[in-house]
DNA sequence: GCCATGTATATCCGTAACGGATATAAATGC
DNA sequence: GCATTTATATCCGTTACGGATATACATGGC
């Protein structure tokens, strides 16, 4: 028998790692160094992620069904071979906005509490 | 020499269970085991923390000097003399609010990506 | 008074995750 | 040609998590 796929809100909470790097691949695949860099540069360098915590990440997410590899290949002309490129799987865009909800609610609270004022 | 304190951006990204147990105690001081109850409770059940997570996290936390230990006993009628409360540090409540805009602008590019909708 | 349940703290310890260091090599820019 | 950047990958020490377990006082019901 196949086992019944876990639901999207076993995975919840999220590490902060595991957040990122999902959230780096929303509009498209991309390969793993581009994740890198998107993860810095989308949070203005307060998050910075090694390539220990890039491929470890990536190896648990793609055993996990949150992330696929893909075999598409861009412009050959613009391509690297070395290049290895991931998307979220529908289980992994699910988990995310689940999460991203989650987040949302924090601020709200935080926001209730004097912490954040409300549209920073 | 006397160490020079940790800036507070130092300790961000923060974990789930870090940030919940700083964030319960943003309304004034809480004993370990009212801490549990209330991050299950403000998150909707959600978020379940352990024995094992709460007092290791608590003590994690004291030694990094984010929360402190209160003398402060409550109206001798009302209190249970195992109990043992805590209360954030300035610094404490500092990473609170620089994580909590963090994730208000995590929020936010998640909105920008349709991930979810505005003031849901 | 007894007993079940809830409150309260704490540790143990196996597992998972993180993350800097290191290795390798192709691509790019000058 | 050569240094730097791009790109992937593993190794492994350290940290964090989290269920299980232990202990014991408090509370409420009967």
């Amino acid at each position: 028998m196949p086992r019944s796929a876990p639901s999207p809100e076993s995975f919840l909470p999220l590490t902060p790692a595991v957040f990122h790097l999902l959230l780096s691949l929303v509009d498209g695949e991309k390969h793993g160094y581009a994740i890198m860099q998107s993860v810095e540069e989308s949070t203005e360098g307060d998050m910075k992620m090694g390539p220990g915590t890039l491929y470890g990440t990536i190896k648990r997410l793609l055993a996990a069904g949150l992330i696929e590899e893909s075999e598409e290949r861009p412009d050959p002309a613009l391509d690297d071979e070395r290049r290895r490129y991931y998307r979220l799987t529908d289980l992994g865009q699910r988990v995310l906005g689940l999460e991203s909800r989650r987040y949302q609610r924090l601020v709200k609270l935080a926001q209730n509490h004097g912490l954040i004022r409300a549209q920073s």
